[in-house]
This record gives structure tokens, C-alpha cells and sequence, in this order.
DNA sequence: CATGAATGAGCGTTCATTCAT
DNA sequence: AATGAATGAACGCTCATTCAT
């Protein structure tokens, strides 16, 4: 549920932004910058967008929007177990940071170049995230599965790992995105210490 | 030991231009911005530096020294065991980018900022501080004592979640650094599932 | 057949740039004053022109294809009679100098101004306006009319004294231009000592 | 009779002040550029002269001293024939323009670079250059040994072949400087048409 | 004598943006 | 719906010059 339709031709111009801002950063790029890399006027940016930090807010949105669309799929296909929960978050995180580089790592610094209006938004957006994951770890601890005596950085760590993945992660590299996600899912229930609850299980032993 | 050895008069300065590339990235900082805030003419500024570019490669010259000397003195009190090693290294950085959280952040982002004519040197260190982790964690799985599967994913895990202190901590928050530090040991001892040897152990064998 | 079509609107910068180049010369004058000179914002200026450099360079080009062209009409007006010829260049000569001082002088003495990238091809236009004058001196000297018996100091003293009429001709002045012509044309066959073949002249009075 | 003394040192920073001045221009040249060439601090550049203006004007003052120096001295050994007296003068101009290009450039090219106050004097001694080389051709067409019916415009054409010469000289080329001499003295008599007085001269004849 | 430090003004250029059409 | 033309402000930087020491 994006919250801009994206009008046909606007995307050249959202492209060329993404890409400008994700290489040299907000502050660096010129709105002529992308007027070029997109093909367009000077004029046609401005018609289609109100200004630079406009093509900003709608990058983030954007970004935010496919960010927590993935997460909200993957958490309703996932059941109650907050292990299966985690894996799920953990897995479209890295899935979403592996896959789509730019959009994160825009997400992931620029918003301190958005002026103070557009910042609440944001920030509530950067919490939704944070509460997402403290949730499921939370509720782990309290399930008395996720043995980790320090829950908060268990949580920042897992976050922190997963988003640094936007930062070095090449596909055409030696590991696959799947490959990717089942490793992080690993690494970040041993962060939590996930044990799964064996006890007094009958059958199967 | 830094490679510059800022001759009084420049501190104001380089701490301006410091907090301002920190604050709002370097391509949005001004230098009029950096004299104003040192409270120095423009032309004061650059009769100390050369430019806005020479103020960022001292000020990240500066930023990998301090680290990487706190790292090499952390490593020459640390023994030869790797889960010491590993200890001495996360408890180096995260009292790093705790205590100087404006330093680490520009190191950590502005590197994109360089000229072509710096960024060499500047990888360089990027890649020692991957190599310091390498190396510990691979002694530690060839050592057996780190058990985890993938060393190479628990190594970018580690530096992530340490290098993301930098972004939240608050000293003036509930938790004190040695409390942090200790903490970010466990967890990173966690991370690469650490199993101290226990030699001799009759039973059970 | 200017080189650049000069759209409409440019000729006011480019007279403005050339005013003031010629009477300050380029290093001193400063962009504003040719914008302003112009009647033209700033910016404007920069609109059309990608900066001063780029208006030196439309100056003398402007300039040498004005010159060079008033040449080609006057040699292909002229016989094949190097007198004939050198008379025609000098008086085309005199007229561009005479007529258009501000542009002679620019041409005449900016040239080291330009940067190496341009540089290349304003030396070849000088070597183009020496060649004229040699070749035809040297015509005149094979066939045994002009008599000079340097004929290189002689082109350049020709060269050298039409291209002074730039720096204290007056309009206004005693002289009219075509009176001027006459005088030099007078002046450049005396230098190179102009002795008319007297075939079939029979008695000596 | 140089109107500054000079006192010791001040020489290497004139000289390297003449030869910035006379590659890229008054204008284009930075106050610095000539401190660094003279290798002194700009703080010494200032203790020895007040600023930029002042050293075109010693500068000027030099060269038009030398040269008006060398033009009495030659004059001075010429008797009272007008032919003499032009070779005198010729011979002097085109010794001084071979033998101090960079002297001679400064001083033919930037007086217009001169503040309104020292305008005035350097005009004067311009036009001291004029009455020179006047009065002997009008001298020698009073005498009728100069045939030229425009004599003005034969004086701007000696005066301009002279000039010419600092700006294509060059000492290590085919031609020395005594050779150059004879052929200008040739040539400047050959402007003025000279025709020495054979009348009544019986014997040679 | 001589200099390191500092300044205010101005440099050439680019910025994000607007507007008439 | 779309653009060429234009703008004022600001950019990074250099200028000629001054001054305390």
C-alpha cells in the first residue's frame, strides 16, 4: 500500500534520484544531477515534483512502505511461535536489504536530511521498526525461549547485522540471497539464545 | 600517534567542521558553517586548511588513529587466546564508539565523501579494521573454541553491532560503558558461539 | 561563417565581456562586471555561457573568423599578381583594425589567456595569419618584384604595423579609413621594396 | 638614472614580480605567486613595497628608464644627421626589445593596468617615445633625405616593427641580435625612404 | 627587520527554485 | 502538459592587504 500512486514517467525521475542520493547523498546531489541521469528537463522534475526534498520524502515512503509491506507478509504467514516470528522478520529484513541495496541504505542514512515537518513521520516509522522486532523478542524472553540476559542489544545487534547487509552485499557474489537469509535467521537466534522448549515431550524420543 | 600532529590554534576548528559533517553529512555542511561555528573568519579557516576536503581527511585520519591505536593497545594486553583476543577487540570498539560517538560517525558514513585522490588510503583502513576481526575469529574456529558456522557473517555481525553504537548510545541513558562493554562481549562471544576448551573432561567421553 | 551561431540575446554578454576584456584584459575583469556591463543578471550570464572562459573563447573565435574572412574576400577579389595580393591583405587588414579595434585587440593580445585545451587552436590561427603574409611575400620576392632582401622581417614588420593601428586609431581622427588604407598599402610595398616589372619599356625616358 | 635605488633584495623579488607580470598579466597575477617565485614570505614582499601597484610601477619605472637610458646614450654618440640619428634610435629600440623581452613586454602592454594616479607619468613617457622618434624623421623630411610623404604613419611603423620584436625574439634562434639590428636599421630607412644626399658629390660618382 | 596570523571583500561558479508562455 | 529563460542566494575558495609581535 504505497502511499503515492507513482503517476507513469515519475519514475525515471524517482529512479535517477534514489540512485543519486544513495551514491553521493542528499546533501551532495544536485537537482540537475538527476534532472540528467533521469533524461528529463529541469522543468519536467519540477512539474512532476515540488522540489528536492519532496523526491526525498517520496523515496522514504516508499522505501518504508515496501519495507514494512514485506515484514507484514512474512509475519502473517508466520504463526504465534516467536521463533518462527523472529525468523520471519529476520528473513525479510535480509531479504529486502539484500535485494533492494538502495532503497535501504537511503532509508537507512538519509533521514537526517529531512526537514524538521517530515521528521515525525520518519522517526515514527524508525520506531514501528524498533517495536517490530523488541515484540517478538520480548514476548521470546517471556515464552522463556530466547535465553538473552540483555533482550535491548540482542535486538539492536540483530537490527544493526541485518542492516549492514545494504552496505556490503553483492549478488553476484559467492552467497545467494537464500543462502543469506538462512544464515542471518541462524546468527540471529543465537543471538537471542533461542532454546527451543524440549521438555517432557513424549512421542518422537 | 596521530599522523597529524594539529597545531594548537586548529582544534576549534577541526571540532566545528567535526560536529557539522557529523550533524548534517559533509556534501550539506558549509564551510562558512565550520568557521561560524569555531568562530573563526572563512579566511582564518583556510589559513589553517586547505580546504573543505583536507578538514575531512584530518578529521578522518584522526578518528582511525585514535581507534586503532585503542585497538592495538587493548591487543597487546590481551594474551594469545582468541576469545581474549576477540574480547579486547569488542571491548576496544565499543568503548570507541561509545565514548567518541561524533568521531566514529564520521568515520563510519563519510568515507563516500572523499576524492578519488584519498579514498585509497582510506579503504586501506576499512579493510585492516575487517582483518583485526578476521583474524581473531578465525584463530578462535581453527582453535575450535568458536564453534559458529559461519565466521565470516559472525565477523560483519560483530563490527555492525558495535559500529551501531555509535548512532543511539546516550551516555546520560540507563546504561553506563562498562556495563555496555560487558555486554557487547557476551553478546559478540555469543555471535561467534564461543565454547571455552575444557580439556580433561573424563566423563561423558 | 561564424563558427557559433550566436543565439539571439547572447550579443549583448558577448559585447559586454569584449568591451571589458579589451579594456582591462581578461585576468582583470571580473564576471560581474561583464554582467552587469551586459544588463544581464548574473546567472543569466551563466545560462548561456558556461563561464568566462567559454566567452574568451567566443570572443576570439568570433574575432579570427571575422579577420580570416575579410581576408578571403579580399584575396579572391585580387589577381594573381603578388603586389596585387599583398595589397589586398593589407588593406583587408587596416579595415579589420581600424574598424574593429576592440575586437583586433582582444585577438591580439588574449591569446595567452586561454587555457591549454584552447590554446592549440588560437596558435594555429596565428600561424594561419603568418602564412598569408609570407606566402604572398615570398611569391613577390621568387617572381623579382619585391626586392627586400629579408623578406621574414619584412612580413613581420608589415604584420606589426597594421596590427598597431588597433591601439591609437580614432574614427573621429584627421584620417578617414580609406585614407588610411591607402596610406598603408603605400607603406607595406616600400617595405618590401616593391619594384613593378617594366617589361618592354623600351628607352629609359 | 634610475629613479628608484633599489636597495639589495628587493631584486629578486622585482624579477620575479616582471616575469609573473609578463606571463600572465597584471591582472592575472596573484601577489602570492610572486612572493613564492621570489622565494620570500608575503610578509617580506610587504616590508619592501607597499602592494601590487607599487611594484608595476617600479617595474615600469625601470623599464622606461633603461630604455630611454640606451636611446640618449645612442643619441649621444649620433651626430646630427637625421639617417644617423634613426639608425641611432633603431638600434637602441631593437637591442633593448631582443635584449629585455620581459622588460619590454611589461612596459608595452600594462599601462593600462596603472592606477589613475600613475597614469599620468607613464603616458608622458610614452609620448616621450613619439618626440623621439619624431622629431628625427622630421628632421630628415625637413632635410628631404626622408622621401615618405606620411611620415606619421612611417614613425608608428618603425615604432611597431620594433615593439613587435620583444614578443617573437628569441636568442638561440638563427639570427643574433647586431644582425638583427643592421636589418631593422635597414628596414626602418627603408620605411622613411631614406635618399642620402648625392648632389654635387663629384668624385665616386 | 621580518613574520605568522588574520581579515573582509571579492572571485568564478552552482544552487534550488520560479515563471511566462 | 511542459519548457526555456531567468533569478537571488549561496557555494568553495583566493584576493590584496594589515597588524601584533
Amino acid at each position: 500500500m504505497p502511499s503515492r500512486p507513482a503517476p507513469a514517467g515519475h519514475t525515471a525521475i524517482i529512479e535517477a534520484a534514489r540512485a543519486q542520493f544513495s551514491e553521493q547523498g542528499y546533501g551532495a546531489t544536485s537537482i540537475r544531477d538527476i534532472a540528467q541521469r533521469a533524461g528529463v528537463s529541469l522543468s519536467a522534475l519540477y512539474y512532476y515534483y515540488k522540489g528536492k526534498q519532496e523526491l526525498l520524502v517520496a523515496i522514504l515512503d516508499d522505501g518504508l512502505d515496501a519495507y514494512f509491506g514485506a515484514c507484514e507478509e512474512a509475519l502473517a504467514d508466520a504463526g504465534e511461535d516467536p521463533a518462527e516470528r523472529l525468523e520471519a522478520l529476520v528473513a525479510a529484513t535480509v531479504r529486502f536489504r539484500a535485494g533492494h541495496p538502495v532503497k535501504s541504505s537511503i532509508v537507512l542514512t538519509e533521514g537526517r536530511s529531512l526537514e524538521p515537518e517530515h521528521l515525525a513521520r520518519y522517526r515514527e516509522n524508525e520506531e514501528r521498526a524498533t517495536r517490530q522486532f523488541r515484540e517478538v523478542i520480548e514476548r521470546g524472553v517471556a515464552d522463556g525461549v530466547f535465553l538473552t540476559p540483555y533482550p535491548d542489544d540482542a535486538r539492536r545487534a540483530v537490527i544493526a547485522m541485518c542492516n549492514a547487509i545494504a552496505q556490503w552485499y553483492r549478488p553476484e557474489g559467492p552467497v545467494g540471497i537464500e543462502e543469506l537469509v538462512e544464515r542471518y535467521v541462524s546468527l540471529a537466534l543465537t543471538v537471542v539464545e533461542y532454546r527451543p522448549r524440549t521438555v517432557r515431550r513424549p512421542a518422537r524420543g
